[in-house]
RNA sequence: GGCGCGGUAGCAAAGUGGUAAUGCUGUGGACUGCAACUCCGCCAUCGUCGGUUCGAUUCCGACCCGCGCCUCCA
């Protein structure tokens, strides 16, 4: 932290469609914004990309500014968690309750930090009301049918987030048009609620919000008027954040919501989108019983951000026995210094655009060095090597523990090991190569690799 | 139909106007009682065809192929 900064931070941005220098509108006071999940149902690891990739920004950005407000909200009020409630019978705010909760430990295992401010949508209805109410009163809303819709005819620059133009979006076959709609691309900012659905009083009835509207009031309330990033997957660009851009400016007289729109690329399998309707997701949860979160991690930051990124039982068996090798060079050499060298190549990758891919090749290349040297060196490039691990959230385990963790309750205890190794060590001892073998063979059927060394026998589950 | 992205070794994945990082796999060897780990080495001319250039995978154009968005969606 006391390097002079000498590189800066250059972030590609979706609304001018290049790279450019980040320059924050208060270097005291850096905000992003990201949009989370909405709380129905376990997360697939689709949805843990944008959460891992910005989370990484945000360790990027805590290392360059002194103080950086991360908002990640959860939506907590909307269609498909009724729709999950009812199927339960269940209270919406149980049903919710659940997923967040679930939501909360994923993300964990996945070693994000915690974002600053967790804002739910429910606790946020008068914000949302009197932002509806305004954009009515500024004639950039309108109420019909116990409806209150976003006119997008009524802002000259709708659409220019995803590059389309009115008669673009209209001429796609999915727009449903509502009869109480001006204009078939209005969106709506409030809806009606039945008796028997959940609801909260408002000027126009019992209703709720429209999802595009609790974000634009959310940032608005704890990020401000307008904020240094906001970001998510690349199928919000439209119509999510289009419309958020467009409540948020028309409600702030024509200030931008957000600088920097930044938007992460799909996880494919097979080559194709993963998502709900194809029935081709992996919740990360199912993952997490059979691999680390770090591997998941590790996997997820291997491809760059914004391109596609495949996925497949292949790449986590690469990613983990990439990890391996890397803690490998870990286990022997002690140390708990961690530096951010700010003039290293691992670092610049960072800044550029979250090259994440390059800074794990870094990481590669010092564990390597690491290992070849010796004293001093070994134990700064050690630091070093903990330090770009930790910009990224990878390599913070104990190495010693990475290899020993018991990871599921039918494995064969630390101490059973250890007294079979020991054994095996006699044997070997007497000559007795064949009783040796039988013993690591066990050990290997049972899950465990054995290693000798100078130092004696190391051991992992593998 | 409109808008956009991509095609780099077996699998992934960076990158650059001057003959292509890194990881996993495979493979030859060293180490080892044998293995494992580790070490040394090997394995691509960057979708196709043209153009610009002394020189292009990297710029331009055309074409082929794949993928995404167009109000459920990270």
């Amino acid at each position: 932290m006391t390097d002079k900064k000498s590189s800066t931070l250059a972030l590609y941005n979706t609304l001018s469609r290049e790279k450019a220098a980040f320059e924050p509108i208060d270097p005291d006071r850096i905000t992003m914004y990201v949009c989370g999940p909405t709380v129905y149902n376990r997360v697939h690891i689709g949805n843990a990309r944008p959460a891992v990739v910005f989370d990484t920004l945000y360790r990027v950005l805590q290392n360059e500014y002194p103080n950086v407000v991360y908002a990640r909200n959860i939506t907590d009020i909307d269609d498909k968690i009724m729709a999950a409630a009812s199927d339960l019978d269940e209270d919406i705010s149980i049903v919710s309750a659940r997923y967040s909760k679930a939501y909360f430990e994923d993300m964990a295992a996945l070693n994000n930090l915690e974002p600053t401010i967790t804002p739910y949508a429910t606790q946020h209805i008068p914000e949302m009301i009197s932002m509806a109410r305004l954009l009515i009163e500024k004639e950039n809303a309108y109420v019909a049918d116990g409806h209150v819709l976003f006119a997008v005819q009524s802002m000259k620059t709708y659409g220019q987030l995803s590059g389309r133009s009115l008669d673009d979006m209209l001429a796609g076959a999915r727009v449903e048009v509502a009869d109480y709609k001006r204009y078939a691309g209005d969106f709506v900012l409030w809806k009606p609620s039945a008796e028997n659905e959940p609801g909260w009083d408002s000027p126009w009835g019992k209703g709720r919000p429209g999802w595009h509207l609790e974000c634009s009031a959310m940032t608005e309330k704890h990020l401000g008027d307008t904020i240094d990033i906001h970001a998510g997957g690349q199928d919000l660009i439209f119509p999510h954040h289009e419309n958020e851009i467009a409540q948020s400016c028309c409600a702030h007289n024509g200030k931008p919501m957000a600088n920097v729109w930044m938007h992460n690329g799909f996880i494919n399998i097979e080559g194709e989108k993963m998502s709900k309707s194809l029935g081709n997701f992996r919740m990360v949860n199912d993952l997490l019983d059979q691999y680390p979160g770090e591997v998941l991690r590790y996997v997820i930051l291997s491809a760059h951000y914004r391109s596609e990124q495949s996925f497949s039982k292949d790449l986590l068996d690469s990613a983990w026995r990439s990890l391996d090798t890397l803690y490998g060079y870990l286990r022997g050499i002690k140390g708990s210094d961690s530096i951010i060298g700010m003039q290293t190549k691992g670092y610049k990758a960072l800044l550029d655009d979250l090259n994440t891919p390059l800074a794990i090749s870094e990481l590669h290349r010092l564990a390597k060095q690491m290992h070849a040297a010796t004293g001093l060196q070994q134990q700064d490039l050690r630091a070093e090597l903990a330090g770009l691990g930790s910009l990224m959230g990878l390599l913070q385990s104990d190495a010693e523990q990475w290899f020993t963790q018991v990871r599921s309750s039918a494995d064969i205890s630390s101490a059973e090991i250890e007294g079979l190794i020991e054994k095996r060590q006699r044997a070997k001892a007497d000559k007795d190569f064949a009783g040796a073998d039988l013993i690591r063979q066990d050990l290997l059927a049972r899950g465990v690799v054995l290693e000798d060394s100078r130092e004696g026998t190391k051991w992992r589950r593998g």
